[in-house]
DNA sequence: ATGCCGGATTGATTCAGGTCAAGTTTCGAG
DNA sequence: CTCGAAACTTGACCTGAATCAATCCGGCAT
């Protein structure tokens, strides 16, 4: 363990709130591992023996069925992924792939349970972590039933914007295809709901976005707190890139 | 408090594993309320101040935006709903409404968060619960993404066939429109795809549903224990009918 | 530079599912 | 038993988005 980064990790919403020794405890559980980009971590169906802290790079999550394949959450560091799975000792519902060269930091889910049974207030933040995530898939599904297509983008647009610091341009952090499948869509769909919010308040520059007109891309987006709201909710697991990579 | 209900109460799996004295504790500080049909219990937004838990009746939790409005959940007794916004202390993501005569016992966040504290199994009940929920939440996000309408409901057919006990025939436990937002379509499309699914092993008589060919109708759904799974998972908020209501 | 190669765009077409508009059935109140 | 309202079904049509099929573009290795 690097000590540049433990601070990151200690400032997790899982473990800022637990005391020290519980916290170093842990850590000197775990290890480090590398990746390259585009390999798979894990797939759907595995028995999940680690919860996965990532600390640079990006990760996937995705699901398959019947040959086609949704991409459910794309992960910044530093994010920690798949507690729900380790804490019911049940198989991964999705799986995982690297986007870019990743370090992730693998801590033993029987460690974990230890930890947990031991130090109430780690199980009081696993509580809250576990909550947060919940609601962000209730607000996803949300989004997915009540939305159309190019609400949803719009959407994602701004809370992207947003995550940015209101940044009023900025370049999307995925590839579009990716992006495409995360909002539910085919890249050619993406390519054109993009192009067509063009009459809607941004303009296009290849992968960058700039927003002209907020007002008029709130308007097609029908921003509602109780669907897209970020910060207030722990966006560790279920948000599209939780928080600009820093 | 009825003694007759109790022990199905204490059979919860929020309760199941606690002592006692923290389960009769708990239940000291609960109230009953009685609701009539289509009464609004709670609206998306409101604050939680109660842990509820459903002794008789059915209630439906729905999400509501820019006029359209999904059908998110159906519970049946003995179920647990909203632990997620009580531990967090957030608004709710979703409203809910009787959808017969119910009965429901209301527990005070304030009180279950000092019982929380208080116990560490009580605690673990609740992270599991948690847990559970979200991965249900997950299951059906993947649903919604990876299947179309008429693998959905035939999915949904069989899944309610098992938790009758692999009845062959079944009525359907809800109106066929709130069956048809909560798979994600309108009842015109539920009656024409239930129509469509008559050549794939299923034959209709009004609400009925009989099964002639179960084999034939797995196939159009394709069942995956990674979205479909009934059982091993706490289905005690996310899944539609968790159990026939005995 | 040149030539790939994978991603993105654009166009043509199809298709699943939604919308609108009649019927028809069911069921509860009187 | 009758009536009326609400649920359901059916039909015609429309639309959002997927699919299929060319390009187009940008980075990168030769």
């Amino acid at each position: 363990m690097r000590d540049e980064e433990k601070p990151a990790i200690r400032n997790l919403p899982l473990f800022r709130t637990v005391a020290t020794p519980t916290f170093e405890g842990l850590m000197a559980t775990t290890y480090w591992q590398s990746f390259p980009p585009q390999l798979e971590l894990f797939r759907q169906g595995d028995r999940p023996d680690f919860l996965h802290i990532l600390v640079e790079g990006a990760v996937e999550l995705h699901a398959e069925w019947n040959g086609r394949d949704a991409v459910m959450a794309v992960l910044r560091p530093v994010s920690s992924f798949i507690l729900a799975a380790c804490i019911r000792d049940m198989p991964y519902l999705m799986s995982a792939r690297t986007l870019e060269r990743s370090r992730i930091l693998m801590l033993p889910a029987v460690d974990l349970h230890a930890a947990i049974r031991r130090d109430p207030e780690l199980a009081a933040a696993v509580m809250n972590e576990l909550a947060g995530s919940y609601r962000g898939m209730v607000r996803q599904a949300k989004n997915l039933k009540l939305r159309t297509a190019r609400e949803r983008l719009a959407a994602w647009l701004l809370n992207q914007s947003q995550r940015e610091g209101d940044a009023p341009s900025f370049v999307l952090p995925v590839e579009k295809r990716h992006l495409a499948s995360y909002l539910g869509m085919t890249p050619e769909s993406l390519s054109r709901t993009l192009a067509a919010l063009k009459g809607r308040g941004i303009t296009l520059d290849g992968p960058r976005i700039i927003i002209v007109d907020r007002a008029r891309l709130a308007q097609a987006a029908g921003l509602d707190p109780l669907i897209d709201d970020l910060g207030s909710e722990d966006p560790t697991v279920e948000a599209m890139l939780p928080r600009p990579s820093r």
